[in-house]
DNA sequence: TTGTACGCGTTATCAA
DNA sequence: TTGATAACGCGTACAA
């Protein structure tokens, strides 16, 4: 009146062991590396794995291998459309190469990122992604200590001895700001999002400075609004900088959603763009394209990140190859919302 | 000459056990039952936790707890708002009961969904996630045979035994057409997303032909036209479906993003919107509030599903606590983009 | 309140 | 190519 496991549990690797008359060994072989495993036996034991439909049990294998095939993703938040895109491509890279993607959001709040942070690898994440390179140093003290390989996207300048894929945001920004100078704008404003704890809002704001510098312009002249990151912020910072005497003749914003609200305060303020003022964005989400008029913006490769982030992790993890820093080109998509100031559409077309 | 532990590796319960001078048994009582504790020793194994930077070893931890406190999240894609909102909150939910979240994405496609399930609970989730109720049956046996909670979020007729928090699509869509045909329409098209294994998407469409049918008029006289989900998709679908004549006075889209490429197909036909011709959408994104006009659609409350989902969820897990179906309430939002046929807005105003 | 001791399901080492 | 078996680190009856 003895059984062996009637607990009417799942099955078990020794389950499907004796069902297969063969070793446990013998089956994990059969699934880790089949190759080390003859035809023969391999045949029968993967049929009796599909006959009992068995499964790994993963805290078992997570225990014995030290590796959870899982990689965690920490990022401000999924309600923004470049990190949904990015977090869209790092996944799709994770799948494809048999791994699973945790995913936590830290809006914008170091103190819950780190957090979360320590939560990833508490989960037993193999690999972590981080969105910029700017937190305390003891996060990353930590991170080095646990040996868990870390790729930071969204900057270029990344931390020494660490992995990033990114681009530079301070580049992109003068770029842009330039061409808008070379156009004869003089009086730039910019609405930012807060730059505090935050590398790329900052960079693209010295950008904006650096091309004014450049021109023989103040940069300290350029009156510079932080706000949240929301249509209705930008709103608000745009009216506020339009309150200036005299106007800045372009605002620069950090970003597309900002722009979009500053379009439309410009419309509710009576203002034509280009014609009244220049407005111009920063990521080319799809908002870009869908307002009017289009913005004026630069292009982020933010697909092409993410999917290139998940392969330099998995490249750490598995080949154990050293950390990468790989830097992505950023391009200015001129739409209709940046001209020379005063520019006329009707007449211009002559 | 001999050592216990030197390998070099991260402390364990045992090391903090042997540093506190207690227990391994009172060292995991202490982390996961503190009342089980005398204040007392609970402060010196705390601090020796501390001291040593113990963090317990996940894979331990699920071997021997049988639960990984990992939820998973399955939808169709990250890059569409209504599923990143949702998600978000999800999330957000779930780390503040001290749960982590899995997330992969199906590119709407059934196979890869169920890849993507099978996935998630090799992983180890605790419960999972689900958009939509429709999917090869057989996906639902294995989950009950594997004893994981469900929830099915985004449709408020769920499969019987699981748990859903939702809304109904249907009655939400014929609402909305039951409005437009109160102010006048009576030629009415309709931009879906594609209908198969999408239970949604055909909920909507179904709502429209309920009013219809519900006002007299020929349901089945309603031209469909489906397509993907995108604005340049939904410019298409506009354009092909004011080749008809006459031409139809409303067009109904499943979804903002389609209603915002229909929007700008009618400005590049030159047709004002809504004088010329009517446009509605459904979800109520922040792209809906950008275009001009705005649109008018339905509120979708896509952050309180996901919150929701989490907490029904984290309850059948925890307290095994039995399915429940919530509803949740979607209401009209009128805007600009829906008017009485040959509206004219100065006219109007009178 | 605390300690002992076993089991959890795999992987990996070593022999055969 | 296969098998026996020792880890792996933690939770939890059960006992004290």
């Amino acid at each position: 009146m003895e059984q062996k496991t009637p607990k009417s549990d799942l099955p078990t690797l020794e389950d499907v062991a004796r069902a297969a008359g063969v070793s446990t060994a013998t089956v994990s072989r059969t699934l880790n590396s089949p190759d080390q495993v003859s035809e023969r036996t391999r045949q029968r034991v993967m049929a009796t794995v599909r006959a009992l439909r068995y499964s790994p049990n993963f805290g078992a294998r997570a225990l014995a291998a030290k590796r959870t095939n899982t990689y965690g993703a920490v990022i401000p938040t999924m309600e923004n459309a470049i990190f949904a895109r990015g977090l869209e491509a790092f996944q799709k890279v994770l799948v494809a190469n048999g791994a699973t993607m945790l995913v936590a959001s830290s809006s914008y709040d170091p103190a819950i990122e780190e957090d979360q942070i320590r939560t990833m690898i508490a989960r037993g994440a193999d690999g972590i992604l981080l969105i910029g390179a700017e937190r305390d140093p003891e996060i990353y003290d930590f991170l080095k200590e646990r040996h868990i390989p870390v790729v930071i996207a969204w900057t270029g300048t990344g931390v020494s001895a660490l992995s990033c894929v990114g681009f530079d945001n301070q580049a992109a920004a003068r770029e842009l700001a330039a061409r808008a100078i070379g156009l004869g704008h003089r009086r730039i404003a910019f609405i930012s999002a807060f730059t505090q704890n935050n590398d790329r809002a900052r960079d693209r704001v010295a950008g904006a400075r650096a091309a004014l510098d450049a021109a023989g312009l103040d940069p300290d002249a350029m009156p510079v609004l932080e706000t949240k990151y929301s249509i209705q912020c930008g709103r608000d910072a745009f009216v506020e900088l339009m309150n200036a005497s005299p106007r800045p003749t372009l605002v620069m914003c950090g970003n597309d959603v900002l722009a979009a609200g500053a379009v439309r305060a410009a419309h509710e303020l009576g203002l034509k763009v280009p014609a009244d003022v220049s407005i111009t964005g920063f990521d080319d989400i799809e908002l870009a394209t869908v307002i009017q008029p289009a913005l004026t913006t630069v292009h982020v490769p933010h697909r092409q990140m993410g999917g290139l982030a998940a392969e330099v992790l998995l490249a750490q993890v598995r080949d154990n190859s050293a950390p990468q820093q790989v830097n992505l080109e950023t391009y200015i998509v001129e739409r209709a919302s940046l001209a020379a100031p005063g520019f006329q559409p009707t007449v211009a077309a002559e």
